[in-house]
DNA sequence: CGACGGGACGC
DNA sequence: CGACGGGACGC
């Protein structure tokens, strides 16, 4: 399926180029931010000569996000010229510029409990990164939640990396433009024109953890400031990079000869040394750790294995800030990433610097690390792995088996979940006793015997139901998960009844025609 | 005992 | 500096 319509939203690069583009410079540019679907070169048709336009679609809009957050501006080895990289409209909607494009790549649209306030709501999203506002919107007379609103991101890649990552139950949508295309505002085409030519500081300058502290100009009004200012700014490398200056050397292009201890005194002091981690499922403290401990002046890395959260803290602001940079978005166990933050509100930047480290005590494989230090600790964790320090999700001579921090039996290995769209072959019923389990871990356990659709539980319920798309599958998660403990709760797993109140066509050979 | 989910922004 | 190919549904 080298060709698929059903990509993803948001994963492909529109880029622009001088002529004479190698298409392999591309791929090595931007393969380290992910993985490449496709390469595109566009070329006239006639002449055969480059049109300056490449495409680059990544298998998920994280990795299309970070690739532009770190590419756009810089240039590419073999071109002279500095790039220009933006996440590419949809080929349905051609090359029209929408005056609200930036809510297509950092605005999402949720499903949201009833019970959840617009705090609790952003608590539960700032864990990706800095948010613009959370709406629920509300019932004009009682004021009770419609269960659905937004959160917007000011960067495309927090947005992608919540989308990605938040519990399904959310359900997460790019949200579609607000108004309608083609509907021009003048206030919008002005504040757009303006934030353009002059680029006034507003939430795109603030630091991405400053807490609390977001200036006198938090108000009600945030909702219609986070709409208007700024958008179209996602393409400007300053404008998405996290920290201000001095800056990585992704965000100065290529730096020739500048080894990691200049790298990491030059970042920026937040005046925070200690980090925020949201670590996948299954991922255990001795891996984090050995992770963590390749940024020079760890102190220590705690990780709640339960909930996947972790704390670690560095001997300088700079080696935290370097960590972050550098681990922030990690990939593993491919699939998901770390996310980590700034812990703590970063005080008033002084300029102490680190103190001096050295990469050579920290065992990396030709650690000069002066091209390109993910890579390089990319390659440190694969080497980590292949010596066997490795998350203990794999367990045991038996490869298809592997044991998970949240269960207390060993658990084949997860597998792909089945499209939505797919056709129900079997519907189990869930019990979780004494109470709930996070989807995410519901997810995780019931995905392992194939073909799951979809898991949920009733909201603010502790039951709920496991759709999958293969009667055996749904059977032999029965035999395994049944009575079993799941993040401390025994659970039940049952042949779900046929639902309450359905039409019910008793038709035998009346498969679902998909539509369209 | 524990049985059936939610969906687009006041102008 | 600003926008769309090749491939192709089904044994």
């Amino acid at each position: 399926m080298a060709y698929n319509h059903n990509v993803p939203e948001n994963c492909r690069l529109f880029i622009l180029v001088g002529k004479g583009i190698k298409e392999d410079a591309f791929r090595e540019a931007f393969g380290k931010y992910g993985k490449i679907e496709d390469v595109w070169v566009v070329k006239d048709r006639r002449s055969n000569e480059d049109k300056g336009v490449v495409y680059i679609t990544f298998s998920k809009a994280s990795e299309a996000a970070l690739a532009m957050q770190e590419m756009n501006g810089r240039v590419v080895p073999g071109h002279p010229k500095p790039i220009k990289v933006l996440i590419a409209n949809s080929k349905r909607d051609g090359s029209v510029r929408d005056p609200h494009e930036d809510e297509k790549i950092l605005r999402l649209f949720l499903i949201i409990p009833k019970s959840m306030s617009e705090d609790e709501l952003r608590r539960e999203f700032e864990q990706y990164g800095d948010i613009d506002y959370a709406t629920i919107l509300r019932d004009k007379n009682n004021g009770e939640s419609k269960g659905f609103g937004y959160v917007k991101f000011f960067r495309p890649y927090h947005a992608a990396l919540a989308l990605e990552n938040c519990d399904r139950s959310f359900k997460p949508k790019f949200a579609e433009p607000k108004m309608p295309r083609g509907d021009r505002d003048n206030d919008y085409e002005m504040d757009y024109q303006y934030s353009r030519e002059t680029r006034p500081p507003g939430p795109f300058f603030r630091g991405p953890d400053r807490g609390p502290d977001r200036g006198p100009d938090r108000g009600p009004d945030r909702h219609e400031r986070g709409t208007k200012r700024g958008f179209s700014e996602y393409s400007g490398r300053d404008d998405y990079h996290d920290d201000g200056p001095p800056r990585s050397r992704f965000s100065h292009g290529p730096v020739v000869g500048e080894g990691p201890m200049e790298m990491i005194q030059n970042y920026a002091n937040s005046g925070c040394q200690r980090l925020h981690v949201t670590a996948p499922l299954g991922l255990t403290q001795q891996y984090l750790t050995r992770l963590f401990s390749l940024i020079p002046g760890l102190e220590y890395c705690d990780l709640n294995e339960a909930t996947g959260i972790a704390y670690a803290r560095y001997t300088t602001p700079q080696c935290a800030a370097y960590a972050k940079d550098k681990l922030d978005g990690f990939e593993y166990p491919l699939g998901s990433r770390l996310i980590v933050r700034f812990a703590d509100v970063p005080n008033v930047p002084d300029l102490k610097t680190a103190s001096a480290m050295n990469f050579e005590n920290y065992g990396i494989p030709g650690s000069s690390l002066e091209r390109d230090e993910c890579d390089t600790i990319r390659k440190a964790a694969l080497i980590l792995e292949k010596a066997g320090i490795n998350p203990d999700r794999v367990l045991a001579s038996d490869n298809s088996v592997e044991r998970v921090t949240y269960c207390n039996i060993l658990l084949p290995l997860p597998k792909p979940l089945s499209p939505e769209d797919s056709s129900l072959a079997q519907r189990l019923f869930i019990v979780c006793q004494p109470a709930a389990v996070p989807e995410r871990i519901l997810r995780d356990a019931f995905c392992r015997f194939g073909d799951l659709i979809d898991v949920y539980l009733l909201s603010g319920r502790n039951y709920g139901y496991a759709k999958y798309a293969s009667k055996e599958c749904a059977m032999k998660a029965i035999s395994v998960l049944h009575g079993q403990s799941i993040a401390g709760q025994r659970l039940k797993v049952l042949e779900a009844e046929p639902p309450k109140d359905e039409n019910r066509r008793e038709g035998r050979d009346r498969h679902d025609s998909h539509s369209e």
